[in-house]
DNA sequence: TCATTTAATTCAACCACTGAACAAATAGCG
DNA sequence: CGCTATTTGTTCAGTGGTTGAATTAAATGA
């Protein structure tokens, strides 16, 4: 059977919400100490994992034993020294467990990575080529040729590929079909089905599906989220040719009631503004999205590739372009406008630039924080930072697979009982 | 000791993300059997428990008699009739269990409540007074003895208070000081404090707080979540005097970073619009708050009370006056841009107006309706709903009691070691 | 009246956690 | 070098709570 699961399958909720039979127990603990051991910043011992969650000593080592037994977690090699006493053996993360395969379909280039369980990219391409003239068809052939070579750099290394995840740059609904990718021109493309006839994207590992389809910018958030300053609440932005974003509330991320949310690009700034492609009228993306961007910088014919228009910004803004510079500050005044409605509603604490936005930091920031300031009801208690992603251009290809993999340390009963 | 919690301790996670100890089990199935006996429509039998929640029935057997034996479950007395077979026993939440206290504190009302278990109103009482001429401590004075008065009706119908939430028209830190509440011209009232001379208000009841102060728009969209269509995504929008909103993901209030999400009355609806008290400018309160309704519609000098205004407005626009149709209908092109950018981020799929707006949904809905239409990207695909609010004038006393009871539910083993 | 059917309880078995005792491994100190 | 203090990790009997099957309870219908 091949089924591909909806995109709500990147989150599940770790804590079940129905039957807590006796085994769930287990599940659950198995759950949390991995978890602890994946958020620790130094290999914790056993005694240090029984004393911060609350467990008997006898249970973390039980538990541990199984995640050992089951290639999730091993014994760090070289033993951390403490003071006196029989010396702590470290636990880390296994590197050559299971592994995530991250996928990106974007405007002008396609990419995959390998992801390990603790999170280090262990393989990475990149293929640079104008997708928008090419079929859904054939872009996706080209993409299951690049994931091949990425299974093959995986099995070389050992690793086990747990899973998939695709991004792509529009809206996708539960059977991982694209509704609508305005800038790449596709519209309700069956992405699952096209890849059919591509074995290792569709196989199903134990009712897990191997390939899940999901938006760009939720997966660069989530790699945001894992790759940055742990777990809390943000808006990551991605500035690509259109603006999304995805919302990490608590540490999860937050899809919205049909998997749609983050559609920043089109929140009002002015009711009456210029018309937008989406049918509405003074959209964010009429006055920070990249076109907009450039042809206030005077660039609009400069027919720079989407993927070095940012760079090239940012060059000439640290040149001193004035042009340019007032591009910026008032695409960061949008920014700033639109953020401003955002924390006021959600009222989170950090926004990260990401995508294109994340080298234009510098210049769009000022205006930006001065919005939230003055707009922002609470910004005087509850101070917003405001900062560039940490994941370069492709976070969503490595977002992709670290969903892939913080899915297994989620839920590492459904790994361990696959065996 | 007199602990007071802070408005966090309303919405405790129900699953826990802890250790999960040995009697952990029990007590995350006794929430979820109390769960089901809460959320059932008729009274369910311990086989249909076992059946929907996938636990056996001697387990149901047992956690029912804990619950039974804990005075939060009784046997329906008509048993209910089935077809053949040894007829079943109906569960029901007791109704002389514990029992939640709602307060609020409004401009122009005071207003406590008791809702027991099983979410009826016990008790009502509301206090028509201009508050805003008085002191902080001598409105909390007034509360305390019409919360005592609730007290002892609870008492006379044989429930025992379980604890105590309280809403405020402002914003609420963590330690229940109300920083702001500019309608009631409140600004840093330490609320506990003020209250430690009423005992009834102050105690703890073996370490859960016996008042818990949040923000009203907050209690109003938890008192829509239990009272209106059950669990799921929406945006209550409580239109007082300032417009504050709840947002509940999921089933869960989501109260942001630092507690103070829903400030949607400061979303800028046009960035260079008219000045507001906040400091920003063209927020959605000077185009769809009640003054600029009142205004709009030429009654700015008819000096309505607050909380008799909605109605006269409805009564206006009923007749037919073109002028009051034309003010709401401004009003409601706001909300729309308003909600279509909120829409746009969090895909929610139901928005419901509250407070002096449920009154005006027949005139405010037509203009959001054509504004998310026109606005939000998945709109085609994904339909809005907007709709009053079920609960009355005092949606957040309501709200606020049954914030008390919905945590008995979602923890009972608190409840029952409690004995 | 008796077979049928569904509901609820009882009870031995079992799973996973608990707590204490114990073994292992090291540093510090005389 | 040997002893003690100290901390880590394991072993093991004990226990709480769920499991599954058997049993009892209480109705309907032929």
């Amino acid at each position: 059977m091949t089924t591909v699961w909806h995109c709500q399958g990147v989150n599940p909720t770790a804590a079940p919400a129905g039957a807590v039979r006796q085994g769930s127990l287990r599940e659950l603990n198995l759950a949390l100490v991995l978890g602890r051991i994946a958020a620790a910043d130094r290999p914790p011992s056993r005694a240090a994992l029984a004393a911060e969650t609350g467990l008997t000593r006898a249970t973390v080592s039980a538990v541990v034993e199984d995640l050992v037994a089951g290639r999730l977690v091993t014994e760090a090699e070289p033993t951390p020294r403490a003071g006196a006493g029989r010396p702590a053996r470290g636990l880390v993360l296994a590197g050559d467990g299971p592994a995530g395969l991250g996928l990106e379909v974007n405007v002008d280039y396609l990419a995959a990575c390998v992801v390990d369980l603790a999170g280090t990219v262990r393989h990475h391409a990149v293929h640079r080529a104008d997708l928008r003239p090419v079929s859904p068809t054939d872009a996706l052939g080209r993409l299951a040729s690049i994931a091949a070579t990425a299974r093959a750099a995986a099995d070389a290394e050992g690793l086990t590929l747990a899973g998939a995840a695709l991004g792509v740059p529009g809206l996708v609904d539960d059977a991982g079909r694209v509704r609508l990718a305005p800038n790449l021109g596709w519209r309700d493309v069956p992405v699952p089905q096209l890849l059919a006839g591509h074995p290792p994207l569709t196989e199903t590992v134990d009712g897990v599906p191997a390939l899940v389809v999901d938006n760009e910018a939720n997966l660069a958030a989530l790699g945001e989220l894992h790759a940055g300053a742990g777990p809390g609440s943000f808006l990551h932005i991605s500035g690509e040719v259109g603006i999304g974003a995805g919302i990490v509330l608590d540490g999860a991320l937050y899809r919205g009631a049909r998997g749609w949310s983050g559609e920043i690009g089109h929140i009002p700034v002015r009711p009456d503004g210029p018309p937008c492609r989406c049918g509405g009228r003074g959209c964010l993306e009429q006055y920070a999205g990249q076109e907009a961007i450039l042809s206030a910088a005077g660039l609009a014919g400069a027919d720079l590739p989407a993927d070095t228009a940012p760079t090239r910004l940012a060059e000439l803004a640290g040149d001193g372009e004035a042009t340019v510079r007032r591009a910026l500050r008032e695409a960061g005044t949008a920014l700033g406008v639109t953020v401003a409605s955002v924390v006021n509603l959600l009222d989170l604490d950090t926004v990260v630039l990401g995508g294109g936005y994340a080298a234009l930091t510098p210049w769009l920031r000022p205006q930006m924080l001065a919005e939230i300031e003055r707009r922002v009801l609470t910004a005087a208690w509850a101070p917003v930072t405001v900062r560039p992603a940490t994941l370069g251009a492709t976070a969503a290809a490595v977002g992709a697979a670290g969903s892939v993999v913080r899915r297994i340390i989620a839920r590492p009963a459904g790994w361990l009982s696959r065996l």
